[in-house]
DNA sequence: CATGAATGAGATTTCATTCAT
DNA sequence: CATGAATGAAATCTCATTCAT
């Protein structure tokens, strides 16, 4: 199960420390946090539970490092997409892509942040979930607004029932998708895009 | 539909059974079933833990009364549906519907279905989930086909995509739903149903 | 081990309380805080160690308990003797007695509290500590300087050496002081005032 | 003196091991021994725990050379005094000199003595301490009791409480006494010998 | 000499569950 | 019906120690 197996020798701390948080993150996708015990992330990566704190503190911790570097690295594609002046069709593909990408690049990590995030939010350690999640609701809020107030997104539909559905209607893709299948992440970006922005029924 | 239903201790007095489980349903949606103690149901019921085992066998059957007492109200709506003859579009927009009047008599339960029912799958006493599961596919995934077959859905979408984008854009909605909001279930289900059919783009 | 054996009836709470933590106290004066196992303490009381925290939250809250327990007690005491108006002498003699009988009442606190005090100091929970000793070193010390101040102390001493001096040797007595043994605390009152004050020469 | 110096690894650099017994003395005697965890030790040395281990065999070797370096120091100067023929008070004094001299010398491993000599008692490699206890209690109980039947010390008082009155005092002032600060041993041994055997009531 | 990584034993703590009253 | 007290299994975490490099 530990990946990289045919290069054993001594990885220098960092990069061991990301491999383990890559084991620990799909022991926790698959299992939900609480039920997922350091021992079977230890079994997963081949060592014994007690030797984990050597390179965390807590279990709590290496939950704590899978989340932030999650939302850094989306954060950081999201600011970029945001920056660059785009009308708010554009800017909705945008985002809906690099939320794929996201998804297929860290699969694991959105899993979680999706089933795990809601009691999170209370525990003062996890505060930078609900700031993201205030600065996630301002970016695509708005962008649905913009598109409406510009007349390319449809005025008669409630504006936070609209956000909400495009939000969820994303990020849960994660509890489906694999890595590797038949299709892209643009390929599916391109097909949810295509749903949500003109529907799934025939035009007449 | 409840499981082992001969085994369950019996407790004189039905309405107070389900108090607890409508208090069990509340901490489990809002904590998670994992992270929730029975000491927890037991303060929010305003007992002991201890006392709770008068009610019931275990906290597994807490959860296995509760998703199956909700499976139970929605298949019985979804055959009603599905009996009547309905074309492709009007079965969806009626199974979209009910899904929705689900959400707002038993939300807490549909929570729980949500985030727990993955990791439920395989244990023996839930497996009457996986079969739901697999009926709920052919409901709706064969509403759509037929759709596709006689032209009211759109042929050029993947259509377990579709299936997978509609389902969780129905279900995600129990995270965020409150009863007694300012928009009814068949008003949330009106917008839903609009939005996936006929998009959010405005058309030219 | 377990004292009042012959009185095995479930005692209510509070006394129940009182036992473990008489138990607790002599196996933490005994052994030390932190090489004291809560499974010693649990077999001392005759009970399993998860059974210990249905009492409390924690081994350190145990600590707590008992040292504020001893210091509230101290202090009911010396504010009874500080706030009677005796001259120095007669306020030294009765501290030092009242300290003896402490001693008696509860060897095992004080013991504890001479040994584990100086390292707790820092940790917030035990600030109290802290507190206390200023108080004493203020009750002390002041007592000491009014007697210098009225010629009944000598004046050619270091009242800060003479202060710790007497601090320490009425309190070490905890680590070898038994109850029930041949001196009663006041008699050992008697002796160590006796040494103090007059001094272990024979005099001219 | 020090067990098992055949068995230690042996250092290249005496001196270094020497810093590196130092600097946990100091740890030890603000912590405790069983709350000093290694790597404290390693942190004040500026090294990893590991490493500790190329110049010491366990973290027990390292307080048993420590305690043992003391007692040998210690003993060396009382032996000398004890054969010098002096009389009872002079000789009681010159102890009391040569105690507080060590503790300016060796602070931290006379603290570590007082806190933790007692429940070391029992484990077979600590047994030198039971026999220095022995030896130190025939010395001053023998000079207390050579005192008195040449009169120069109280009949009156119990002689055993007045060796452990002494024996505390003395050893007590290890954990507040700070080397350099404004009394010199020699000064402080002047007061407490004077408090000791003149008392601090004035004469009348 | 020192590091980095791990081991393994054992410590504290949690918690579903039981049961006499 | 509910309480209070306990059990026992398992979970998280700690730490002295080892060892290849």
């Amino acid at each position: 199960m530990p990946k990289n197996s045919e290069k054993t020798t001594v990885s220098p701390s960092p990069e061991r420390r990301e491999e383990l948080l890559a084991t620990a993150a799909e022991v926790f996708a698959a299992q939900g946090y609480n039920a997922t015990t350091v021992r079977k992330i230890a079994d997963a990566a081949g060592m014994l539970a007690g030797s984990l704190y050597y390179h965390f503190d807590s279990k709590e911790s290496m939950l704590d490092e899978i989340l932030s570097a999650f939302l850094d690295e989306l954060w950081a594609r999201y600011d970029a997409v945001l920056a660059s002046g785009l009308g708010p069709r554009q800017t909705l593909e945008a985002l809906v892509t690099e939320s794929f990408r996201e998804i297929d690049r860290h699969r694991a990590a959105v899993a979680i942040y999706q089933k795990e995030s809601k009691h999170l939010l209370d525990e003062p350690r996890f505060h930078y979930l609900a700031d993201s999640q205030a600065r996630f609701e301002k970016a695509w809020l708005g962008t649905l607004e913009r598109g409406v107030a510009t007349q390319v997104f449809r005025a008669d539909l409630d504006s936070r029932l609209t956000y909400r559905f495009l939000r969820d209607t994303v990020w849960v893709a994660a509890s489906w998708y694999r890595p590797g299948g038949q299709h892209s992440p643009e390929e599916i970006a391109r097909q949810y895009l295509s749903m949500v922005l003109e529907g799934i029924a025939v035009r007449e």
